[in-house]
DNA sequence: CAGCTTGTTGAACATTCGTGCAACAGTGTG
DNA sequence: CACACTGTTGCACGAATGTTCAACAAGCTG
């Protein structure tokens, strides 16, 4: 592979980090584990090796940034369509759908969340990230749940606990459709979901599930 | 860290690729990704560098053994465990109970499989190995789940979908909880679950999964 | 004891990695 | 035109990687 002579160019710092995160993502996409490297993402955005510890004094913070930034995107989109909803099961159901909306739902996704991970346990600062982020997700959930619970007239449960498990189920199926996209369709994957809430919605786990 | 020296000793191939594959299994959990290193196993076998590459040509495959090893092991605990149940719904709660042992359920193995994920989509063994005992899990748990919606006298639904619905919970859950395991307890996990299947033999499932 | 087989060793090699650093390019100001 | 400032470059370094290979250690057979 020839590499064409890069031509200088200054941008604004702002810009550039979203230009670095940016190229990232891609690299982890495309590359999976093997794209964590300075060299790698460098080439990906077209930069010098050295602009990238230039702005990022070790690659760590760079994964955490874009880590940072992937989350903070996909939260938005969730919670802003699920705040669309008319009312709390429709709101569910927005959820539902956003989740498995093309922009989650890809098999190459799948090697960036697994980088991500594999950072947790050591980073405190990935793991702060991953804490907001779910706890975010599963507030919406819980918010929801909780407002249809209530319009179902259903007893006191644990709301939170359901949320958790509407959550996992969501995170569980991406999962597996990411690990083997021919599995099931999206439509049968919403479906599940969306049984999930019915039952939720007919008080089937109040009795699992008590305050 | 003084390395003493190591005796000399020689066992059966079979006995060490097992002790190989064992100290992989070690390795990962405790470094995670970093702990795909031919060095870095070979010292947890206490264990020469060369020796590696004499049974394992690469080392994804000494990784691939490792991956059919630890699965295989998964699939029969949780397979022996579920054929001990007295009915469908007893295997079920036996299979859902086993899900959430120490054994799985432990934060060190979230590195591990992380591992063997970021590998499925660049190795046509790996996609092997996930592809069959994913198929074996989802099999076990559509058997059970059939032969409880025949119990109840549930119209034709699609089971297979159901199965995987299922399976999703308890990855999605074992997933959050590895991330995070102060998130929730396992008695709460369990309950979830259980509050799924449930719904499922109350037949709530039945419109969304058509047959 | 020699000879052969089986299992094991660690040095060597070429790559790749993250990071530090001094030099460089272009823009704006005087 | 000179100077300073900001953003960018890529070489250099030491450390770590996977794999190869000729040599070695011990047990078995004759």
């Amino acid at each position: 592979m020839v590499t064409t002579p890069r031509k200088f160019s200054r941008i604004q710092p702002k810009l550039r980090r979203e230009h670095l995160v940016a190229a990232t993502l891609r690299c982890l996409a495309e590359n999976g584990h093997a794209g964590v490297s300075v060299r790698k993402i460098a080439a990906a955005a077209d930069v010098s090796i050295g602009l990238i510890n230039h702005y990022y004094p070790s690659i760590d913070q760079l994964i955490s940034h874009a880590y940072e930034t992937l989350s903070g995107g996909i939260a938005d989109g969730l919670l802003q369509a699920s705040e669309a909803g008319t009312d709390p099961r429709d709101s569910l159901s927005r959820f539902i759908a956003e989740s498995f909306g093309p922009a989650i739902l890809d098999p190459k996704m799948l090697g960036v969340w697994v980088v991500f991970w594999s950072m947790v346990r050591h980073s405190a600062d990935m793991a702060a990230v991953q804490q907001r982020t779910y706890d975010q997700y599963r507030a919406a959930l819980e918010r929801h749940l909780g407002a249809l619970a209530e319009q179902k007239g259903l007893p006191a449960m644990n709301i939170r606990a359901a949320a958790t498990a509407l959550n996992a189920l969501l995170d569980g199926l991406w999962l597996t459709w990411c690990l083997n996209p021919a599995d099931f369709s999206v439509e049968e994957g919403v479906a599940m979901c969306e049984g999930w809430v019915d039952a939720f919605a007919a008080g089937l786990f109040v009795e699992r599930l008590k305050a």
